[in-house]
RNA sequence: GCUCACAUAGCUCAGAUGGUAGAGCACAUCCUUGGUAAGGAUGAGGUCACCGGUUCAAAUCCGGUUGUGAGCUCCA
């Protein structure tokens, strides 16, 4: 019997018989550490902890309790749950495939008769507890590619033939646990009784293979953890970010609403929210003139014709309002580009003009599917902080930096994370190769020259041009585009707009379509959650209240709330005849930043007494100086 | 758009098997003048999302529409 030379992580290099298993080795080294391991890694690839060791090669075990571990406890116990629901079903349920998520795991099953239900739940995970404690050992076997075609058919899995006829391979692998099999890559945990905490979480419709023209399954969501602990942390964390999720606070706090008769995926703002989006439009402004933008506004609705000039009629009509009036049809703008175009072209440019950088909060329609619809995140109507910018050539490289930085500015002052990736071009899209090849490497060498890290998503760019997307996390984890750089050799070509060169040519401009908050709707939704409610003081509809002890201090309170409003600040006054610990936990629960407590002895001293919402009082302090401090704090953005 | 689920007072929710509705909070009035997260009493509020059907009778059963949620697909 041959011999195969395994390197292990300290340098040391063990000579095994072959078929030896990683368990084998881990068996020589300990006992302990062949109980603990689930899997190993040779060269740089997964590989069952009992499966004969393929070759030769520097091996890592992965224990329990690795990293690398919770992805394949996640995919064992996908099969789990698969072999629960078969053992449940039986054929009256076909399964599919059931990979492990970022959060947890998956599988998709096909049935007629058969509709999953949260209350299935508790019985799935039942059965799911006994098999995983008969600690059914997983095994791992390949055999051709037409014995486990026919084996599945044989089973009356016909997604699973499908998927082994798509596969192009000779052999396949199976994993076997009990009665259960399934056609799977691995690797998985060596048996059953390694799966000890997990949950059913929820159950969704999925298409099969993501195609829409394909039959609908059922997913089933779940989680599983290495341990009880770490499970019930995220469930916690999952209960958490549900408290702060946009929708509900948006309604505790009055910032908005919606409007069954209004319409869905309208945006109704309530005076706060009002007021919080209208700082965050100044902000934009300030920040926009400082960087050597120019202010422009443009129609809500434009002639049908130039929609067409501009492409947006062929390619995006179906997400687009038409209107029409006097036997003229008008498109409402799903984008703020075309007016932009127009004033670019309103007069001869010469190259000493350029960059003209265009900004204008452009609200914009766009008839997005029902079902995507989602709180501020996904509407039907919302208002872009959209720029457009004009430049030459030459100074591509420049205008992407200087937006770039402009995002990292922005997303410094609001406490952001974010991450960066480049979308290159799409299948239905316009333009020449060239021109496409051009755009994609000037965004590529802006962002390596930044220093981000970036993923490439091929094929996702705009239908004009690739892009640079800039995504924030919300509450949940999910990512939403904000920010976005858009570079577009097209539209200057469709709307003939050029320049005179130094050389007294005609010259083509290039242009940079860019957002910094993207949607202010979705990145007002993205911050509420971001700040569960609690925005900081410049942000803040309501930044301080007033609140009397007893009516005894009415006028005094008055005039203090007086010289607040008089000095700019945001505040509320609560005279009305309540304790004050009663308007303390009401305004507490508006999230105000600060309160003023006012008795008689703020009275008699002509002071007030701030308190702070985290429950800390400040000293009583004379208004001048209240003022100042809210005028300081505002100033550097707290 | 697709799959599944849901829609009862401003909000959060009760209302087996069909017999025209209830709680808490919020709101109004009165009492209470109380120093850091809920003082007390009384009262007002709903054509049970909308349209149609079954039935002697529908919040309850059926169909459609609208809206919402979880996903899928698609996007700021």
């Amino acid at each position: 019997m041959s011999t195969l030379q395994i390197e292990l992580p300290d340098g040391s290099v063990k000579d095994v018989a072959s078929g030896s298993t990683a368990y084998d080795l881990a068996k020589g080294i300990g006992e302990g550490l062949a109980r603990q391991s689930v899997a190993a890694r040779l060269d740089g690839e997964l590989i069952d902890i009992n499966r004969p060791l393929p070759g030769s090669g520097k091996l890592e075990l992965i224990t329990q309790n690795a990293p690398e571990a919770l992805e394949i406890v996640r995919h064992s116990c996908a099969h789990l749950m698969a072999q629960a629901v078969k053992s449940l079903y039986g054929r009256d349920v076909q399964v599919t495939i059931g990979p492990a998520i970022e959060n947890g795991f998956y599988y998709d099953f096909y049935s007629d008769s058969k509709k999953f239900s949260p209350e299935d739940f508790e019985q799935i995970e039942k059965t799911m507890a006994e098999l995983a404690k008969a600690d059914q050992p997983i095994t791992r076997e390949e055999i051709s590619r037409e014995e486990a075609i026919a084996l599945f058919r044989e089973m009356g899995e016909d997604y699973k033939v499908e998927l082994i006829e798509d596969l192009g391979e000779e052999t396949v692998s199976l994993y076997r646990q009990g009665d259960f099999v399934d056609l799977c890559r691995g690797p998985h945990l060596p048996r059953t009784g390694l799966i000890k905490s997990f949950k059913l979480t929820s159950v969704a419709g999925a298409y099969w293979r993501g195609d829409e023209k394909n039959a609908m399954l059922q997913r089933l969501y779940a989680t599983a953890f290495q341990n009880n602990k770490d499970l019930k942390s995220y469930l916690n964390r999952l209960e958490e970010a549900r408290k702060r999720d946009h929708r509900k606070l948006g309604r505790e706090l009055d910032l908005f609403s919606f409007n069954e008769e209004a319409g869905a995926g309208l945006v109704i703002w309530h005076p706060k929210g009002a007021l919080l989006r209208t700082l965050i439009e100044d902000f934009e402004r300030r920040e926009h003139l400082k960087r050597g933008y120019d202010i422009v506004m443009g129609p809500q609705i434009l002639k049908t014709e130039l929609w067409q000039t501009s492409g947006h009629y062929d390619n995006y009509r179906e997400n687009m309002y038409f209107t029409e009036v006097d036997e003229q049809s008008y498109g409402i703008k799903p984008m703020n580009c075309l007016a932009h175009m127009l004033i670019f072209k309103s007069k001869i440019r010469s190259y000493r003009d350029l960059p003209q950088r265009y900004f204008e909060l452009g609200t914009v329609h766009r008839h997005e599917k029902s079902g995507v619809l989602h709180g501020l995140l996904r509407v039907r109507g919302f208002t872009q902080d959209d720029a457009h910018i004009l430049c030459r050539p030459d100074q591509i490289d420049a205008e992407v930096k200087g937006v770039m930085a402009f995002v990292q500015d922005v997303a410094k002052i609001f406490g952001f994370e974010y991450c960066m990736e480049l979308s290159t071009r799409p299948e239905k899209s316009i333009g020449s190769d060239e021109d496409w090849e051009r755009a994609t490497s000037a965004l590529m060498s802006a962002l390596k020259d930044s220093g981000q890290d970036f993923e490439v998503n091929e094929g996702d760019g705009a239908f004009y041009g690739p892009k640079i997307d800039v995504k924030l996390k919300d509450a949940l984890d999910r990512e939403w585009q904000c920010a976005t750089i858009q570079c577009d050799f097209t539209l200057p070509e469709r709307f003939d707009l050029n320049y005179v060169g130094a050389d007294g040519e005609k010259h083509r401009p290039v242009m940079l379509h860019r957002v910094i908050l993207g949607s202010i709707e979705r990145f007002i939704g993205v911050l509420i959650e971001h700040y569960a409610g609690s925005f900081p003081l410049w942000l803040s509809p309501v930044q301080v209240v007033v609140l009397n002890v007893t009516d005894n201090q009415a006028d005094y309170a008055q005039d203090v709330y007086q010289q607040l409003k008089t000095a700019g600040i945001r505040a509320d006054i609560d005279l009305r005849n309540e304790k004050l610990g009663f308007k303390i936990r009401e305004a507490q629960l508006g999230k105000v930043p600060y309160m003023l407590v006012i008795g008689d002895r703020e009275m008699e001293e002509s002071r007030v007494t701030p308190r702070f919402r985290n429950g800390k009082n400040l000293e009583p302090t004379s208004v001048a100086d209240f003022i100042s401090f809210v005028e300081e704090e505002v100033r550097h953005y707290r």
